[in-house]
DNA sequence: TATTAGCACTCTGATATTGAGAGTGCTAAA
DNA sequence: TTTAGCACTCTCAATATCAGAGTGCTAATA
């Protein structure tokens, strides 16, 4: 079993290739920190950790660097700990310079994502709200040039909507305010996920289409649902692109193509929000095979109680996790702030 | 001066290294095409070549690499000349898969720059219709939780935005109906551009604001306004680190922070669509000292006659420009085609 | 029994050396 | 004006060398 003792020098060990990327050796750790051990014992230890696969070496006679499995450890192992970065100037600018956009989500987490890539060098990353579980405020219809209508969908989350209908049959503006009206009644305080599947299944049941206005209220209504759900803000890229971990070239097409999938990191982030609290996986620890080689840091954003989003950095398993989650749990925090005092 | 078998030649390198990025020889250049002349004659045109500063030198003894100036006498030349590439798949992609998304802009923007992307191996880049100089149709004001108002603006060319508003007095959605009927009689068929600057030089003359209801109004609609006025797609990044011009870091480094600085992108294209037609710049013809090692390839699309947006293709200098022109040119064709269709 | 000093061994990474290959410029001949 | 011939230059890849850092093992020590 691993004893207090070699947690320590785990630690240290993490904690010093954190600080640079050289694999670190016996020698460094006696010095750097006070174990009051010699090399040779330190060196006995390593040996039991890399047995035990919290190590790994690059090849012999170099030093230790962790495994997955090491950084794992030393996480679980911060997250018992009180810890505490200097996160003030990061802190300030969100406060001071977003809450003025607190209207425009989109900008607000553009915005904070690029904050968090600033400060940590990696990748930030959020997801905007989920449409799905928004509820449905009000639907307006407009009636613009020829055939087409603006719908424009609001939900009590503070989500806007709009999108330009085709209509293939004539509709006056009358029409159309009735078509709102039956809308607004039908679906007021539903989730926008209830109403997509309760239309599908009323176009399905194709008789209650009938009359007519209500087929093409239907039919509007799944036009202006039809909207993109998630949509995923990434930002950073030149910042990684600084780091050390980063200075060969495979490396970087790894990163840019795991970037390039959003879809990739929209599922992935999705999962995580499933559960409360900042969410950490690293390495092969991901599902998806282009992320084995990145760590992720994540939390929710809530309104009121509800999670309704996510936000979180992506960089290298080598990343300095303490830092990170405190800066991901600022952030989190600093969104729900913002989302749920908006009502 | 540069006579006909000079200009033959010099295209024939610029051909052969956009072809494959090794510097080309004299030897070379007389096997691969049919000059019925002798290395020798070859190396006395291109020492000529490199004189004029068409062509230059890695190092003394290799082959000949096509200087900006080479390149620019390339293009021209290509340009007054018959190019037609096969772009068929190109031409069907984008009729075929996007025509369905022709009301959403910021979509069909993005997947235009996507298969630009794609099709190229270069960065595909769009800029959205320029707000300013949009027509403007109606707007529409609406209650919403507690203090808030949402605008929805919509123009002639299909533009709609929409924004949340904080308002500090209370207003019945009776008083929005006035204020909004205000609006669309003052402003119907004004430039967006137009009614800013009319904005501001109202609020200056703070004397007309004593009417609250105008004055009211003056501020909901200058929140309205406030959007993002350009807003730009790239895409392809991960296409473009597979080129061998991307091959060391510092180049990659380069084009990252190049298209970082999305502001400088958007200048550079606004730039461009003040000019009829395809415009080419090649490297160090770039104003911006970030690009100068770039090359683009832009040109507008329209809505009727007027020039509302860009689209365009950002590579290395070492670029197929014959294929990348006839890209521009169709995807510019398009835009124009979907967005002037719309009426 | 746990720790440590000593030492041989291993692997990396920087530096220097070499030689083939490709291409040039120049000169003199056609 | 064009070309053959040739000496010269530069790159790039392969190879050798060597200091430095770190390990594992053994035997001595507390």
């Amino acid at each position: 079993m691993i004893d207090e003792r070699d947690k320590k020098i785990l630690c240290a060990v993490v904690q010093s290739y954190i600080n640079s990327p050289d694999p670190v050796g016996s020698r460094f750790i006696t010095k750097k920190y006070a174990f009051s051990l010699s090399p040779a014992t330190i060196r006995n230890i390593m040996s039991d950790l890399e047995e035990m696969g919290f190590l790994s070496q690059p090849h012999t006679s170099a030093g230790r660097v962790p495994t997955d499995k090491g950084y794992r450890f030393y996480v679980d192992f911060l997250c018992s700990e009180e810890y505490q970065a200097d996160n003030r100037t990061f802190v300030y600018e969100l406060t001071r310079e977003l809450e003025s956009i607190k209207n425009d989500i989109d900008i607000l987490l553009s915005e904070t994502t690029r904050r968090l890539s600033n400060f940590s060098h990696y990748l930030g990353v959020a997801l905007s709200p989920k449409a799905g579980i928004a509820t449905f405020n009000r639907i307006k219809l407009m009636k613009y040039r020829g055939n087409q209508v603006v719908t424009i969908l609001l939900t009590d989350e503070g989500l806007v909507k709009n999108k330009i209908v085709d209509v293939d049959f004539e509709l006056s503006q009358r029409d159309l305010n009735r078509i709102s009206s039956y809308l607004n009644s039908e679906f007021y305080g539903s989730t926008l996920e209830d109403i997509r599947l309760r239309i599908i299944r009323e176009m399905a049941e194709e008789k209650i289409l009938c009359d007519t206005l209500i087929s093409r209220a239907i039919r509007i209504c799944r036009e202006a649902l039809s909207f993109q759900y998630g949509d995923i803000f990434i930002s950073g890229f030149s910042e990684v692109l600084g780091l050390p971990d980063f200075s060969d070239i495979e490396r970087i097409k790894e990163i840019s193509k795991a970037i390039e999938d959003k879809h990739l990191i929209i599922k992935l982030l999705d999962k995580l929000s499933k559960s409360e609290g900042i969410q950490i996986i690293i390495g092969s620890e991901n599902s998806a095979v282009e992320m084995k080689k990145f760590s992720v840091v994540a939390s929710t954003y809530k309104e009121g109680n509800k999670p309704i989003g996510s936000v979180g950095i992506i960089g290298p398993t080598r990343m300095d996790y303490s830092k990170t989650i405190a800066m991901v749990d600022i952030a989190a925090r600093f969104l729900t702030g913002i989302v749920s005092g908006n009502r």
